[in-house]
Formats: C-alpha cells, structure tokens, sequence
DNA sequence: CGTTTCGTTGATGAGGTTCAAGACCAGTGG
DNA sequence: CCACTGGTCTTGAACCTCATCAACGAAACG
C-alpha cells in the first residue's frame, strides 16, 4: 500500500517558495481576487522523494496535481512489464486534471524522478468550485487545451520524425537563441528524455552523436549547439 | 482558397434528422434547457464532400466541429509532405474544440474522408456561452478531458503495441461481444483504419494476415472473428 | 466493359529495440 | 590517495518491426 499520505510531508501552511511557484504556474496564474482565495484553500504541498509511485493505473482517481519542482514521469505498462512514458511533466505542468470530468479512476502510473513537489487538489472540491467560480473553469479549460494540444503534437511527432529530428526539435525549443550557436543544460537524467521522446536510452544516445555531424557535441548533460540553423534542418 | 461558405452547404435551418443526431452528440447530449438552446442557436449544418479540406494548418481558427455522419482525418505534413494522421473523427467526435480556450491558429490539418455532415460553431460565440451558461463550460470540459484521455491512449498504444495488437484491440472496442464467436464491419476504407493506428496500409493488411493463425478472416470490409478470447491475449 | 481506386503481396532497407559489455563519473571508505 | 562501488551513459551486434516501392489482383464505378 502506497497510500500518499503515509509517505508524502503534507503541510497545508505552504512556505513562501513553494507559493511563489505555484502563483506562477499556468494553471493558478490564470487566476485572481475570491476564485484564486478558494483554490489555494483547496491545495495542499507534498513533497515526494525520488522514484516514488505518486498512484496507479486503475486506482480510484481523488487528486490531481500540479508540479512545483521536479519531474513526473506518466507512463503505462504493457502485458510483459514494459513501460512506456505517456508524458513527463515538468514545474508547472498538471497531471490527471482530465479527470476533473472524466471517469474517477487514473488511466496511467505516475511516479517521480526526483526529489518532487507536488500541490495536491481534490478533485470533488476542484469541480464544486468550477461551478461557482466561472474563472475556475475558464481555467481548467485553458490547462485541458493546452494539454491536449501538447499530447497531439507528441502523437503527430510519433508519427512523422526520426530520432534525430526529435532530439533537435526538443533542443531548439529549450534553446532561446535562434541563429549562431548556442549551449542547452539538460535539467534532467539523459533517460528521462528519451523517455519524453518515446526513445529507449540507447536510441537517444544514437541520436545525440548522429547529430555531431551538425555541430551538435556532448558532455553530460551539456550540449552544446555549433549553428542553430543547422539544427533547423535536420 | 476553399473557404467553407463557397463550397460548403451552409443552412441554418437543420432537418429533424441531422438535428436527432447532433442532439445525441456526447457534447450536445451533455445540455439542456437554456444552454441547449444557446447552442442550438449558434450552430450551422454544413455537408462537405468527400476529400475536402476543412480546414489546415496556420490558418486562422475561427470554428470548432462536431461530426454527425462521415469521417474526419486529422493530420499533419512533415517537411516532405508526407501525412501522419493525428485523430480520425467518427459521427459524435468534437474536433479543434481545443481552441476555445487556446491560440486561434489551427494546429493540424482537417480533412473529410467520406461525404460527411458537420455541426460547426464559432468559436466566440461559444466562448461567450461558456462565460454565461455553466453548463455549457461543463460539456466543453467532459469534452476535451475525454478527447485528451483517449489522446494520451494514443500515444501508449503507439508506444507499446505492435500492429497485430493495435488491430486487435480496435476489434475488440468495436465488438460488442465478450467471448466466442463475432463479426465485424467496418464502417469505413481500410486505409483510414491503418491511419488510425498509425499504421501504412500495408502493414495493416499483413497484420491482419498475421492474425489469421488466432482465427481472424477478413473478407472486404467484413471481418470474422473466430474467438474473442484468443484476440484478446495476442 | 474499360478505367480507376483500393487492397494485397513480395522484396528491400531504414530505424529502433534489446541484450551485453565496457566507459565514465561521483561518492565512499580503506 | 587510491581502489571499490553503483549508477549513468555509450557502443556494438543481432534482431525485429514497419515503411517504402513496385507489381499485381480485386472491387467499385462510370
């Protein structure tokens, strides 16, 4: 049994960082005056240590959550125990909001990948409060479409790129430059990319040092980019 | 240019039939009263021919659809113009709904496969709605958690099955049975199945061949079904 | 009844997975 | 300071699945 409870540092006083982030992500942002008041009575902070399954698949779906630091990995298992990353979520980003008006069971495993803080909503209270407070709902609909359009670019990228112009399309998109060359930090385990990616560890590896060809070279976890443009036409 | 009003059949007055569809619409289905009203008044029936493109992508989005009878693809290009479908829409599908709170540029491609009838909606209109009707925010928000869970199923099954798997398992979902014998037919060319499962045609065609050997035979678009139970753990 | 579209089949090759082995790196403790 | 250790990453080899191209057969449609 892994109910989060037992394992998760609840504290519904929130420290000022863990408000600051969460003031800033997308979902709360979108936010302000008697609805913003109502939600943050709603949320409660949990940090989770590495590695830890956050719930699983087929259990009854209570919460939905927002990353504050850290990363979440969702992901599914096939008959054999394969797994495969659904999504990985990144601060700011919200999982399981598709349940607030959706069925009541989670439809994936989520688990961290690191050390990770979570603010925790209810899901009951989440769709009571949408009906009061009309920016609530403006909200999660925002957070909904958003998330859905994300999900369709990764079906449409599944489908259409090779390795290498995924791991180019990813570092040009957390790269701000656009033009000349560039340095990308990797936030992240080299394996938690390619699972972003839909790659096994060694397919990315392939592809970081097929892209030395384009000026792309490695060294843990920073990479470094000779010429953008390059990059651009992969 | 192929500006929908030019070629589209555009009328405001819908038949008993078309409206008995759209009222069993999941998205319709979730109103009534005077927010049912509201929506009935801001959609327009148009009847699309066959290969015709709604609309594409980088345009400007300015509606959102619901299927009522035909088939919709949803797909993108790559750089050499080869199409990976993203969604295919069968009647009762809501599609670029995901605008109504997002950019107002459409993301992908839209495309009807057969002749087809569309329930079509401005987008700020309804916008406008969802800000008056709660009932209305609520039916937008079933709408797009279920698109985005089946959406993320999407990507794991990609992720996880091979061919004969993706097949099975559609055989599965459309087969009302759950053990013996069963038939199916499908409602539409088999090449839009293989787009679908994000498949080539051709890999569609042998992994049904492949799956003769658990007792599937496929004659047109008719498909036996020798055993439920031996599809199932393929 | 010819024409066109759709579906199947075969051959080939590219792209990824898997498994196994080794490189690299940081931390730990002798 | 060095050897050991555990984890992460890389590389190689074999295999597998699927896309692609081309040819052919089968329907569908005028």
């Amino acid at each position: 049994m892994e109910k989060p409870t037992v394992t998760m540092n609840k504290s519904l006083r929130m420290n000022s960082r863990d408000k600051a982030v969460l003031m800033r992500t997308p979902f709360m942002a979108a936010l302000n005056g008697e609805a913003l008041v109502k939600m943050l009575n709603a949320v409660s902070i949990t940090s989770v240590p590495a590695r830890h399954v956050i719930f699983r698949e087929g259990t009854e779906a209570d919460h939905f959550y927002c990353v504050l630091s850290g990363y979440v990995r969702l992901y599914r298992l096939n008959r054999e125990g394969r797994e495969a990353d659904i999504r990985v979520c990144t601060p700011g980003d919200t999982f399981a909001e598709c349940l607030i008006y959706g069925d009541d069971v989670y439809r994936f495993n989520a688990q961290t990948a690191e050390n990770t803080t979570l603010a925790r909503f209810d899901i009951r209270t989440t769709r009571q409060l949408a009906e009061q407070e009309p920016a609530i709902a403006r909200a999660i609909m925002s957070c909904l479409s958003h998330h859905l359009l994300t999900t369709m670019d990764c079906v449409a990228n599944d489908r259409l790129h090779t390795a290498p112009q995924r791991v180019a399309e990813y570092l040009l998109k957390s790269c701000p430059v656009d033009g000349g060359s560039a340095s990308v930090r990797l936030p992240f385990q080299k394996s938690l990319l390619a699972g972003m990616l839909g790659l096994a560890p060694e397919a990315l590896s392939r592809a970081f040092s097929s892209l030395r060809r384009v000026g792309v070279t490695v060294r843990g976890r920073i990479i470094q980019i000779g010429d953008v443009n390059a990059l651009r036409d992969v």
